[in-house]
DNA sequence: GGAGTGATACTCGGATATCTGGTGTCCGAGTTTTCGCGG
DNA sequence: CCGCGAAAACTCGGACACCAGATATCCGAGTATCACTCC
């Protein structure tokens, strides 16, 4: 089981995108050099997330993406989902219906146990992602990064602004 | 993300060897016609649990597979790592590293922020795995089904051992 | 000088190749059983 | 009738093809900008 690597790349943009001012967007060309990546296919995630209402895209000229909604309100499922679908990890084929003898109906109106199982671990995976929003990687970011980090990050993205 | 196929094999197996008596084994090509998978293929699973210690071979004419533990002492996480590795879904490629601009090594003593909760989830979905045991999911398996189907099962599998 | 208009340059969006890892299959090594033979 | 031995049949174990999904890339559609022209 791997989570794709556009998850990485779509968290860490989330999170840069939490900057930009209001009103402007920031290219995915930039995006895709700051985080040393291949543009076209950062492209894709970031089509994934605009699908999702995570991230909204200007068009035109000066155009680029930002966030569609504030960053306290992103949660890290969010982006997950969005980039990974919403799928449990786990898919239950029904083997227990395959046994070489007849068993009766009644005894699958009741979900098989193995999926069940799978399906709460899954649901624990999920709430944990649920209760930390990209604001909240934020926090945890500036928290622990020198001032001197921040401050070239902003001017970073002064320059990459249109 | 999707957790390979020879998962959910693997823990319905499991579930069957339970019931092998003492001494005795159930040959791969028996589970997999139970199953109504391809045998062939059910063998590399089985051999993965075999090396992590799971299940035990008894080899020759006669041999077969059967639970290595009591069926209390292995856990879903046991089978689950057996068959689809250890390693977390998510892998940090410290893509925070490759910012355009200089950042001080002190700023990447501590873990990635994303990183973090992506690990603390991971965690959250294994400890759920491992609180549940083989022997629990049949305690929810003979608890929903009909007793009917219970005898059928021991019958087949009167007829399938050596 | 100001407004309108066309060309332009830059953006996103979806359709298209390539490649790694899961899926499926095969044949060889090893052991227990079993049958036959001799005592 | 019993013990021994060799062959056989069945088992697991690892090495070899195949295919779907992730990875990587491209070109087309659309829009804000800008420059130029005309009033």
């Amino acid at each position: 089981m791997r989570l794709s690597e556009g998850v990485e790349w779509g968290l860490h943009c989330a999170a840069v995108l939490a900057f930009v001012p209001e009103g402007k967007g920031l290219p995915a060309t930039k995006l895709a050099e700051y985080h040393g990546v291949p543009g076209a296919y950062l492209a894709k995630s970031l089509q994934s997330l605009s699908r999702a209402r995570i991230v909204e895209a200007l068009p035109g000229r000066n155009g680029g993406y930002r966030l569609a909604r504030p960053a306290d309100e992103i949660t890290v499922l969010d982006v997950v989902e969005a980039l990974d679908g919403a799928e449990p990890a786990f898919r239950c084929t029904e083997i227990r219906r395959r046994a070489p003898f007849k068993i009766p109906k009644s005894d699958f109106q009741i979900p098989c146990s193995i999926h069940t199982v799978m399906d709460r671990a899954d649901a624990a995976w999920r709430a944990e992602l649920r209760t930390v929003s990209i604001a909240d990687i934020l926090g945890m970011f500036v928290q622990h990064v020198s001032p001197e980090t921040i401050t070239k990050g902003a001017h970073w993205l002064e320059e990459a602004l249109p």
